[in-house]
DNA sequence: GCCGTTTTCGGCCCGACTGTTTTCAGTCG
């Protein structure tokens, strides 16, 4: 059973959590922390890297003692620290720390004074009024207990960006709506352009911030206010969202809006720069002593460190302090430099709108160029297309060339990528179109050697292209298949081939570390929509946050080209 | 447990809100 970085990381948390609830040092527990937090981010899996390179200690967080746990997990799938510490407190009280309320103090307090380290004992003993008689629990946190047990508010719900987006927006202008507002931010991960958004951190800047606190907590989507003070107040919307608000002076906007962005990593990164220059940072400035120096904008916040502005989409403390100490940030690409799009449907296969409509759509958002890439013809629910098909809507396309100006609709297809690594449809067709997209449609749980086999095989066919959504992943909803990306993508290389950044808000594959190994070895990455509808070119928004999130640049994405050099890379000519 | 523009030892981000307290610990972001 091969260990990855994410059962690495998930012992560290564990072991963070058991110390914590034991009351050990708390950097020590942050330590443990950071380490789950580096681990998960690699891009590349830690048994490979520690083949490569036996000094895991180079890693930003890692010392020799979580070096030698990471190599004792990859070994054994554990190590000796967490199985110790599990036989001193049951490893299931780690799960009452997920509920609201409750932290590691009262966590040590339930197991210590009423021997209650699961859920269900937790929920009897608060029925039965027991919980009241420990200190520091009242009758207020026994009914929070209770009600957050039984409204299963233990299980973390995290919602897709783009659905994030549709209840941010109407909450946000409502907000607007208040007396003497001046500004309105949704910050937090929403703002990093993190696929998934747990909840929604709100930033306001108003003179009057009881009028605006007032007017959040009776917004008409909200059905419960968790708290609420002077200046900041969470509340939950009646879809389970929590929503998180703060308000500031104008003159502390950039503080805290840099606050509010996070990550936490990051924001812990920068303060510490802070202190080390004698400098501290909150969310209302910069203070040298009682002297604010700065925090109008978040500009003055980094310069304040001696950095130039950092993106929100990088701040995740993965190396962009150093990198923008060293002047080496990437210049991120943007929504417009997007030139076309290579991955659209249309009604001929799965797609609602027609070659003509969706070709009118993408002149509309200013697009240059698009592919129309149907389903082939081993996609039968979806009516694929089979040759005679495929060389049908050709035509339509040269017709449609003829007349439709400013837009070039490029002749593709999203073919099958067969279990045995062949393609869906002859070579005579393939040939004839100007870009061949490639993707896994079935057959998700091949072996790693078995999946990986499949698709380098696909690559190597002449006439392939990009490879479409290259892990099969749908965010809480499907895992990815099991594939071996580093090899992917090193293969893509040597072929000249491309992948996808399927800009789907379920799907956003590539993942942003994915992104990064792909500049890291020179494979351009597309950013395409996967448009099945007129109004999916929205999408391309979504896809462009995650490729900023994996430090692209226009330079690194294939899209960004003119015509005529798209063409010549995609091995055709005018 | 990690790390070095304060250091190989002694630090480690910072503040608001709640609930249970009579001045503050715990939790959260």
């Amino acid at each position: 059973m091969p260990v990855h970085n994410d059962d690495v990381a998930g012992v560290f948390e564990k072991i963070a959590d058991l110390l914590e609830i034991r009351g050990e040092n708390p950097f020590r527990v942050r330590a443990y922390r950071n380490g789950a937090r580096e681990v998960r981010g690699l891009p590349t899996e830690l048994a490979g890297l520690a083949e490569k390179d036996p000094d895991l200690t180079r890693l930003p967080g890692i010392g020799e003692a979580l070096a030698g746990k990471i190599r004792e997990i990859l070994e054994t799938g554990t190590c000796q620290t967490l199985r110790r510490l599990e036989k001193q407190l049951p490893p299931d009280l780690t799960e009452l720390l997920r509920l609201p309320g409750l932290g590691p103090k009262r966590v040590h307090a339930l197991h210590y004074d009423l021997d209650i380290h699961t859920p269900e004992q937790l929920y009897r003993a608060a029925k039965d009024g027991r919980l009241r008689a420990l200190p520091g629990f009242g009758p207020k946190t026994e009914a929070a207990i209770v009600s957050a047990l039984e409204a299963h508010l233990s299980t973390e719900h995290r919602l897709e960006l783009a659905t994030a987006a549709r209840y941010a927006e109407p909450l946000v202008a409502w907000i607007e709506g208040t007396d003497g507002v001046d500004r309105v931010v949704v910050a937090g991960s929403y703002r990093r352009g993190r696929e998934t958004v747990g909840d929604l951190d709100i930033l306001v800047t108003a003179a009057d911030a009881d009028a605006v606190v007032n007017r959040f907590v009776a917004y008409d989507e909200v059905e419960r206010v968790q708290s609420r003070g002077s200046t900041r107040s969470t509340v939950f919307l009646r879809s389970g969202l929590q929503a998180d608000l703060r308000v500031v002076q104008g003159r502390s906007f950039g503080a805290a809006l840099h606050y509010f962005t996070g990550s936490k990593a990051h924001n812990i990164a920068i303060r510490a720069l802070a202190r080390a220059r004698g400098l501290k940072i909150n969310e209302y400035g910069v203070f040298e002593g009682d002297e604010r120096l700065a925090g109008e904008t978040e500009e003055s916040v980094f310069a304040a460190v001696d950095l130039p502005f950092i993106a929100p989409e990088l701040r995740e403390n993965r190396g962009e302090i150093e990198a923008a100490r060293n002047g080496l940030l990437p210049d991120l690409v943007e929504l417009s430099d997007l030139r076309g799009d290579l991955h659209c449907h249309t009604v001929a296969t799965d797609g609602h709108g027609t070659l003509e409509e969706m070709a009118l759509a993408a002149l509309e958002r200013g697009l240059e160029y698009l592919a129309i890439t149907e389903h082939s013809k081993r996609l039968t629910m979806v009516h694929g297309l089979d040759s005679r098909g495929l060389l049908q809507q050709l035509e339509r396309i040269d017709k449609l060339n003829e007349t439709q100006k400013g837009l070039r609709i490029l002749k593709g297809i999203e073919v099958d990528i067969l279990e045995d690594g062949g393609l869906d449809l002859p070579d005579a067709v393939l040939g004839r179109l100007d870009l061949v997209v490639g993707a896994v449609h079935s057959k998700f749980h091949l072996t790693r050697a078995r999946q990986t086999r499949r698709i380098l095989k696909a690559m190597d066919h002449p006439h392939f292209s990009i490879l479409a959504h290259p892990t099969g992943r749908l965010i809480e909803g499907r895992e990815p298949y099991d594939v071996d990306m580093a090899r992917v993508i090193r293969h893509a290389r040597d072929r000249g081939c491309f992948l996808e950044l399927n800009a789907h808000p379920e799907r956003l594959d590539l993942t942003d570390t994915h992104c990064q190994m792909a500049r890291e070895e020179g494979v351009l990455v597309s950013i395409n929509s996967d448009a099945h509808s007129r109004l999916d070119f929205a999408d391309l928004l979504y896809g462009v946050s995650q490729a900023r999130r994996g430090w692209l640049e226009a330079k690194d994405v294939l899209n960004t080209r003119p015509l005529p050099e798209l063409l010549q890379l995609l091995g055709k000519t005018m």
